[in-house]
DNA sequence: TGTTGATTGACAGTATACTGACGATCTAGG
DNA sequence: CCTAGATCGTCAGTATACTGTCAATCAACA
């Protein structure tokens, strides 16, 4: 009896491959987004920074990188960045001399609240095509496996557990 | 009487928003490939690029970005590496001096026919947390959505048309 | 208290990605 | 035939990402 025959090698296969289809989404959504976004200069990653840093005053790098799912080593180069913008300050933690504590500058606050209704525009523009209902079931499944991977990618904290120190009630 | 109140800027919202998804979906895709694979040291990217290479022998670099929706800049640097590992060669073409044409060499027919198991595991390893029918849903609805952004993210060519020159039939 | 082990920020090295530009080449139109 | 425009591969510059490593620092335990 032959073996079962062997799945046939073409590129058709890696279309249909979730693999594939999140790359190919990903690039859409930062595309959507630096097109909306043009005229801030702001990327998704510094973006998201900005707006972890105005929830979370005074955190640090690495809890900062858990909490957006960041490498911690790229970050160091993200906040560089947006250290050189003056959207964001560090300060030396009093009490620990390895930290450094983050915050953001008048600017940053001023442009995180200005760019918000383009960032709404463009994460609308992502699910367009889509029927409402779809968007809410894509969203949803989403949510879903992304939270059921958490662990399959190195982030080295969950985000509330990053957050235990920062004296946050609720 | 006041205006509508401004809407809550916390990471929050970064959390439920689309880009978000799609960036750690993405992020988590990409480790499982490189667990199940490690064993071969090929990226997603080039085993992407050498199965294009597979299905279309003697395609050109500019044709195979548009292919699997690379960018024409990155795709060099991928196509040198996997020159080095001695899976793909490139020849000019006769007929014109510009292009240089694409095949797999032995090893990198032999590579791509060994990691297919371990890819198809990556694939089946992503979606795992859900349920079959949720599973068949996300694909779906992922399927659509990537093809009715097409153009929202730089690629040349549509996959179709960039083949109309390598003589396929059908 | 003194040392071990963990943590923090930083760095080097590799690999995608994208923009914009360039010379070499090809193709069409006049 | 000869030039204007398009295309090909490539490169420089910027920005994520990840692995692995390191010195400085801190915390915990013997």
């Amino acid at each position: 009896m032959p073996s079962k025959p062997a799945p046939p090698i073409t590129i058709d296969a890696v279309y249909a491959a979730p693999g594939y289809l999140f790359r190919r989404m990903q690039q859409i959504a930062v595309s959507i987004f630096m097109e909306e976004c043009k005229a801030f200069d702001l990327t998704p990653v510094q973006y998201a920074a900005l707006i972890a840093i105005h929830t979370h005053p005074g955190i640090d790098a690495t809890r900062l990188s858990a909490v957006i799912a960041f490498d911690r080593s790229t970050l160091g180069s993200v906040i560089e960045r947006l250290q050189a913008k003056d959207f964001v300050e560090r300060k030396p933690a009093p009490e620990d001399k390895r930290i450094k504590l983050l915050y953001l500058t008048k600017s940053g606050a001023t442009i995180l609240r200005e760019i918000i209704p383009a960032v709404e525009r463009a994460q609308a523009r992502m699910l367009e095509p889509l029927k409402p209902a779809e968007r809410k079931a894509l969203m949803g499944l989403l949510v879903q496996l992304v939270d059921l991977n958490n662990e399959a990618s190195r982030v080295p904290l969950r985000a509330e557990d990053a957050l235990e120190h920062l004296g946050k009630a609720g």
